[in-house]
DNA sequence: CATTTAACCTAACAGTGTTCGGTTTGTAGG
DNA sequence: CCTACAAACCGAACACTGTTAGGTTAAATG
């Protein structure tokens, strides 16, 4: 019962049961404990590997935002390159909802993030945009993303069912509310990233029609 | 040290010292010992005016959104209507920002919320929109309001000095990093929301056109 | 082969939400 | 007026949380 010939744990191994226990049990149910017992292993083995609890949910979040996809950039058309890459981004929040309060809520110093939004930043700019705006830009799109992942009607709507009603009358069981719920999130986000998208090009008409890199138009600068 | 001659407690001063509690020192500032104590008072004599933490919370969230104005929609012009709510609703968040993680993740089932979104719906359907659009064009504006409050750069602004520089490259101070982050938050939302109604118009140019209620057009329906 | 370090353990601390039972006080009924 | 009763406080306690200290053994390092 001390050290064993093989290690019992490993930083990865940690980061799967804690992401399967929130995934499970919601937020709440992952406590250091809980996650020990998960893994076979006492609470105080842990911090070998992890000092903090925040540590160990930092690197899950890490993980989680590591397969979101900025390629979408690359052609230099910044439509696609943000319609891609808000998608990607949702997907990624949407397969982890009980983790989108606090990732969104947390506090906004990680790697990964931050050098996501640099290549968002630079896409945009790249494909004429002031730095200011593709700034801008790129936070709105992030507030849709992270909005849509939040507030999605898939948590919790059991409480909203005769919201639904009204817009499926015919459809009154509630064992399919899941799927509605889910179709109706994915509606309404693309809804929102299209008319986004579609009112940029009609107030910035003349940056919007950029679409190869350098001469970028001097809309505004400090 | 019994029953005081006047109740030394009630419902909204437990839910103010509750809200600045949050407010001072955030949602892990917030527990019932420490929120007794500020009152003057012992953890267990909450439960006389509480059931729950979780009581206590909702109505303080209650308490926040009470005061989102949907009145913008009386006149029949969907936009105004649209932007004035989301204004409000984002200001509400933005004046307790330790809440907001917390309103957006938590379930669904808030009284308030739910009337003020039956409010939006009608408004839009009232204004010419078909129900399935409405919702989703509320919906949408959610997601941008949720967004911009919970992913303001005002908290954790500390980390993301570099970021601000090559926008402000001639201000590298860090003490007026606070009031820049609250400029960028308000610009960044004021674009969402303003690209987003350009958008919804040039999307759905019959539905956008109609600024009265009744003869409404029939884009789809179920 | 000796020493250090890594990975596990038990025990424990302070802090959390919440419940139980007790004490005093205000209020309602006869 | 006096008697119930309910309301509003309190101390003590329970199960739980994140985390630390110190012990034990095995692997890694010199």
């Amino acid at each position: 019962m001390a050290r064993p010939k093989a290690p019992l744990l490993s930083r990865t191994r940690i980061q799967d049961a804690a992401l399967g226990l929130v995934d499970r049990d919601g937020m709440e149910g992952l406590s250091m404990r809980k996650l020990a017992q998960e893994l076979g292993v006492r609470a105080p083995s842990l911090y070998s590997h992890y000092r903090n609890k925040d540590d160990l949910l930092h690197d899950v979040v890490d993980r989680i935002t590591a397969g979101i996809d900025v390629s979408g950039f690359g052609g230099g058309d910044w439509r696609r390159g943000l319609t891609l890459w808000a998608r990607s981004y949702r997907d990624a929040l949407a397969a982890h909802p009980n983790m989108v309060a606090f990732i969104a809520g947390g506090p906004g110093r990680r790697e990964e993030a931050l050098r996501r939004a640099d290549a968002v930043h630079g896409g945009l700019v790249a494909a004429g945009w002031p730095a200011r705006q593709a700034t801008m830009i790129g936070a709105s799109a992030r507030y849709l993303v992270v909005g849509a992942a939040i507030n999605s009607f898939a948590r919790g709507f059991d409480a909203d069912a005769r919201v639904y009603q009204d817009r499926y009358p015919n459809l009154s069981q509630a064992h399919r509310l899941p799927e509605l719920a889910a179709e109706i999130d994915e509606e309404g986000f693309e809804l929102a990233l299209k008319a986004f998208v579609a009112g940029l090009e009609t107030l910035y008409p003349e940056a919007a029609r950029q679409a190869r890199p350098a001469e970028a138009p001097a809309t505004d600068s400090p």
